[in-house]
DNA sequence: CACCATGTTCCTTG
DNA sequence: CCAAGGAACATGGT
């Protein structure tokens, strides 16, 4: 479920739900989730403090955090990996098989689970500060963009995944971004005209900026409802193709195209699956 | 058993 | 030093 618009989506659902919560406990599961903190140093850290707010930048959640005695303010980062997920429960609630971090709200529980345990719940910031502009706030222009492609004589679908040129898209937003610009993703970074690298920053916000109203309206109001505050993004029954529906290429291979009829393919790009149309999308 | 999976980091090579 | 490619991480679904 991880990339920007779901992090923002369960950013937004569990922002009311943490201001003023107290770390009672905290149980380390899984060492690795903590990393580079060690599971006692991370402890002992989050031990008695107490969530202030959640903003998101990219994939990440920055948990903004308020220490004990000394009011000092501090970050917890967090990151979902492939299959994490976050959750406030009531503690009667069992916890899951792969819960990586249980933080002890008193009568709720903030559970961090992983099945591949990629994820990350950390007190180390340095990976937020390699990463490239928000894309859908001012600080993402046209003109740096454009400069930043013209450096790569990458594939420009790889060079999408790159934090580092922008924050948040990931492998299915990069295909559908290319979807809708037209552009297809074999093409060299450099290579692309500026017409081009106008069309694709369009298109990166606008694919981002959809994924998140749909998100944020079916399956959040649908989740949590009947479970008790249990949150599932996008599992909410009834709801769970609405989520592959919205999207134009990606996991499609084989299936005509939403223009054109023609069917989509699948490539393999940087070993993950790019999804494309070769005729509404050609070099 | 084989292959696939929404991500990042580390190692190697050039 | 940098860009680029590939493996590794770990578990589960098909």
């Amino acid at each position: 479920m991880p990339e920007l618009p779901e992090v923002e989506v369960l950013a937004r659902h569990l922002q009311p739900l943490l201001p003023e919560k107290k770390i009672r406990e905290v149980l380390v599961g899984r060492a690795k989730i903590v990393l580079p903190d060690s599971p006692a140093t991370f402890r002992e850290a989050l031990l008695g403090a107490t969530f202030t707010g959640l903003t998101r930048r990219g994939k990440y959640f920055l948990f903004q955090m308020r220490r004990a005695k000394s009011r000092e303010i501090f970050t917890l980062l967090g990151h979902l990996g492939m299959t994490g997920r976050m959750y406030v429960t009531p503690k009667s609630i069992p916890l899951p098989k792969h819960a990586a971090v249980v933080l002890d709200l008193g009568r709720e529980q903030f559970v961090y689970e992983d099945t591949r345990y990629f994820g990350r719940l950390t007190l180390d910031l340095t990976s937020v500060t390699e990463l490239g502009p928000e894309p859908l706030s001012a600080d993402f222009q046209p003109e740096p963009f454009g400069a930043a492609l013209r450096r790569s004589k990458q594939a420009i679908k790889i060079k999408l995944l790159d934090q580092s040129l922008v924050a948040g898209v990931g492998n299915i937003y990069a295909s559908e971004a290319l979807f809708r610009a037209g552009i297809a993703p074999q093409k060299a970074a450099n290579r692309l005209t500026p017409k081009q690298v106008q069309a694709l920053w369009a298109a990166i916000r606008t694919v981002l900026a959809e994924a998140i109203e749909c998100g944020s309206t079916i399956p959040l109001n649908m989740a949590g409802g009947g479970s008790g505050g249990l949150f599932y993004f996008g599992l909410a029954a009834g709801v769970t193709d609405y989520y592959e529906e919205r999207l134009r290429v990606y996991d499609r291979a084989g299936r005509p195209c939403l223009q054109c009829k023609r069917p989509i393919r699948r490539i393999v790009q940087a070993a993950r699956s790019t999804f494309f149309c070769p005729h509404c999308q050609r070099k």
